[in-house]
DNA sequence: AGCTGTCGGTTCGATAGCGAACCTAGACGA
DNA sequence: TCGTCTAGGTTCGCTATCGAACCGACAGCT
């Protein structure tokens, strides 16, 4: 019997290969160091990397001409970024970048991994199904845009963040969110003063700490929830259970 | 050498597949006539055809528990319908149905697709990269509900049917485009009325006619055309080269 | 302690679009 | 030819949010 190199990681997608599949990838993980505004992904660049996060959260956006970035999706520790190379496409119209840092990721070249997904299909299925519940996702930040106002849409966002550092104390500012969820920065402080006069949250410089999570989940209704689902259902375990 | 079936089609798809693939699928294909409203795709049930688009228009959309629909992507005679079954998901919270229809399309059941996909390589290339195009359509639709105004999710959501009928004249109510762009009947009235002022379109009871397609584009600027040039580059050429 | 840059609180006029009505005009069928 | 139905036109008060300021407070540096 070789001696097999298994890497620990808190990543749940190396946690859940099969040990095949962990062989495969192994030899060519590499772990990385992340900081806030490291880019993982530029704009129709090809894509050198892929990464498997470890914490912190990632976040896929879309670039207007008027230089305004829409995020469409985000990536935690549950996922990995370079969705489009496994798609057969080596470069995406998005940019991905870490919202929030100080962390490590598992990266692997990019070529390296499309070949061992092309090779393994147990290793396909799970990227593939990967992808379907960020296509899930995607398609939530779409109805979050244009049925929900500013307190859903943070609500939403926040949510998004927390149950991906697994942390109730998010480093973030007003201006920051505002970009993310669509608004301007005296409606994000306008939303966090109610959500933080309800009971939701608190508020301090650089700080938003989740105080009531469920009643954060009421907030952002059906705009929250469903991706984390189908991840649950397809491929792990993700994020608390709701205590009904 | 044997006697080829080979299936003529309109769909875009179809026609790019290699002789072999095309030999993988062809016994399986049926043509079935579809019309408006028919649904290809229920909300969370087992996905059992999917279809290859002939003409008319598919709309993907969310719903969400008040019973409101957001759409989040479009299909067309460049697509296939049912993307989660080759994602490794059986359904899709999404309900897929046509907007647009008195067209045809193949239909494949779905496992045998699903089975031909692990079979054929080059097949799973096309079908991959159509499902990255996908993506990059949702975001767009994201980036539509976030940025724009009724005016330009209007012009956006008219080029999505325009160049997937290949049609000037688009038989819509201004009740169904409201849904499908997230807002009030009365907001696209009058949207529409300023587009007519304009010259970009004309409006009688029951159809929209496109009058001047370019002017559209601008009034949608990036909100659409991303997701088509990249079908373009990936798949095959797609939609009216811009007369720059 | 003082300086400076960043972050957040707050205000205010302007505006897009909501939500809900009510009404008119084609289309279709009896 | 007369209903009846559906699609579209129009209005109106209301609300959320924009866009743009201005100011105060805190943090880190020297």
């Amino acid at each position: 019997m070789s001696h097999d190199p298994l890497i620990e990681s808190p990543n749940l997608i190396i946690k859940a290969l099969s040990h095949p599949d962990h062989e495969l990838l192994a030899p060519h993980l590499e772990r990385v160091p992340l900081e806030r505004d490291d880019v993982l992904a530029r704009t129709n660049e090809h894509i050198r990397h892929m990464y498997f996060l470890e914490g912190g959260v990632a976040s896929m956006t879309a670039l207007s001409a008027d230089g305004e970035r829409t995020e469409i999706g985000v990536i935690g520790f549950e996922s990995v970024s370079g969705h489009a190379q496994v798609l057969g496409s080596d470069r995406s119209p998005h940019e991905t970048f870490m919202q929030i840092g100080d962390t490590h990721a598992l990266r692997i070249e990019s070529g390296r991994f499309a070949a061992a997904v092309e090779q393994s299909q147990s290793l396909r299925q799970i990227v593939l199904r990967l992808i379907h519940t960020s296509m899930v996702q995607m398609s939530q930040s779409a109805v979050a845009y244009a049925r929900f106002q500013i307190e859903g849409r943070l609500a939403r966002w926040l949510l998004l963040c927390r149950d991906r550092t697994e942390t109730d104390d998010l480093k973030l500012t007003h201006e920051f969110m505002a970009a993310m969820i669509g608004a301007r920065r005296s409606g994000v402080t306008l939303a966090l003063h109610v959500l933080e006069g309800a009971g939701l949250i608190r508020s301090a410089r650089g700080t938003v700490t989740i105080v009531d999570r469920e009643k954060l989940l009421d907030l952002a209704g059906d705009s929250y929830g469903l991706a984390e689902a189908e991840y649950s259902r397809l491929i792990a375990p993700f994020g608390l259970p709701r205590s009904a």
